[in-house]
RNA sequence: CGCGGGGUGGAGCAGUCCGGUAGCUCGUCGGGCUCAUAACCCGAAGGUCGUCAGUUCAAAUCUGGCCCCCGCAA
């Protein structure tokens, strides 16, 4: 079949590399403009650009789609199907009904949970148990097509959406390598989504990770696999920024009986925190002061001088 | 030249402004105490202070260049 691609990011990847190796002919690849990045500020290739160029396949990075260029473009590719996968922008409605049979996508949740830009890091957040990929055809609402499969896999009480998401994209490459074959075989189904069953997965922003101790450990625990590795959660420490990466609900405080403050630190080897009513604290594996590295949470205890008792902040 | 922090025994830090004995909390090794221990006590090993050059009687500390790590912003 001959098919457009557009994606942008890792999660996309294998999406393409499985096409390729399914033999599908890809003649065209669509992702976002090159974007300044990092320290420095240097341009840097969009993943899929960089496996598009290493395929020798024509990449297109256009930066309006809807100019009506976009849709020439496309047109001139003549395409059987286009799969989307992570490309991180709208298609207009001329672009979707341009491909013979339809626009195609990969979405990193349990469709109708979790529409939007951020599905994975929301189930983690959300600290659900189960979380999966789906494929589904693309209408003009975001992520409200007709699914057609669906693959879930278990989500582990201390995963990352980082190592979620590892794992979702081959997931969601088997997937689009499932429905591309049905699809090519007319026996493809479409199943509408439960709108009533909807939940949204916008943005993350970066203020997403300022942690409050005062909330339940489990809570915070969360909060910051879900927000590893981006934006990533933080708290302030004597005014400067402190990253957490990465941490361990601790069932079993070692101050029993007693109510400390959130933020108090209970353990002087481990950096295990009081949180919101005692009756769970949080233990900091991994932290990251502001322009230093990362380092284990005992380490940090030691090197800024906290003991026992002190309030973190 | 986007803004900023930093490189000191194996780890995390102090010391740098106001040059002059290598410090702290851990870890490691040996010994002791204990029913026992990641707890406690005693002792030991381990560092050309990122690198190159300069100033000086003397540089971790002052000056200049270079390398590397990181936070912010994007």
């Amino acid at each position: 079949m001959r098919i457009v691609f557009l994606g942008t990011p890792d999660f996309a990847v294998p999406c393409l590399t499985r096409l390729l190796e399914d033999g599908h002919e890809v003649v065209g690849v669509f992702c976002q403009p090159d974007k300044p990045r990092g320290r420095g500020l240097q341009s840097t290739f969009p993943p899929v650009k960089a496996l598009a160029v290493q395929h020798g396949l024509p990449v297109f990075q256009p930066t309006k789609l809807r100019d009506g260029s976009a849709l020439a473009l496309l047109n001139s590719l003549a395409p059987d199907l286009a799969v989307v996968v992570a490309y991180g922008r709208i298609l207009p409605r001329e672009l979707l009904d341009c491909p013979k049979l339809g626009c195609i996508n990969i979405h990193g949740s349990l469709l109708p949970r979790y529409r939007g830009a951020a599905p994975i890091q929301w189930t983690v957040l959300n600290g659900d148990p189960v979380g999966g990929v789906c494929s589904m055809y693309l209408a003009e609402g975001m992520d409200t097509g007709d699914l057609l499969l669906t693959r879930e896999t278990p989500v582990g009480e201390n995963e990352t959406s980082g190592e979620l998401y590892e794992r979702l994209a081959p997931l969601g490459a088997q997937c689009l390598s499932d429905t591309v074959r049905l699809i090519e075989t007319g026996k493809a189904v479409r199943h509408p989504q439960d709108n009533s069953r909807a939940t949204a997965a916008p943005m993350l922003e970066k203020s997403m990770g300022a942690l409050d101790f005062c909330a339940d450990a489990f809570q915070l625990h969360n909060q910051i696999r879900g927000l590893n590795p981006w934006p990533g959660a933080y708290t302030t420490v004597k005014g400067k920024l402190l990253k957490v990466h990465d941490s361990r609900v601790c069932k079993n405080p070692a101050a029993v009986g007693l109510c400390p403050v959130p933020g108090t630190i209970l353990d002087a080897k481990s950096c295990i925190v009081a949180c919101g009513t005692g009756e769970a604290a949080l233990e900091l594996l991994t932290v990251q002061p502001e322009g230093k590295g990362r380092m284990s949470g005992g380490d940090y205890l030691r090197g800024a001088r906290f003991a026992v008792g002190d309030l973190l902040k």
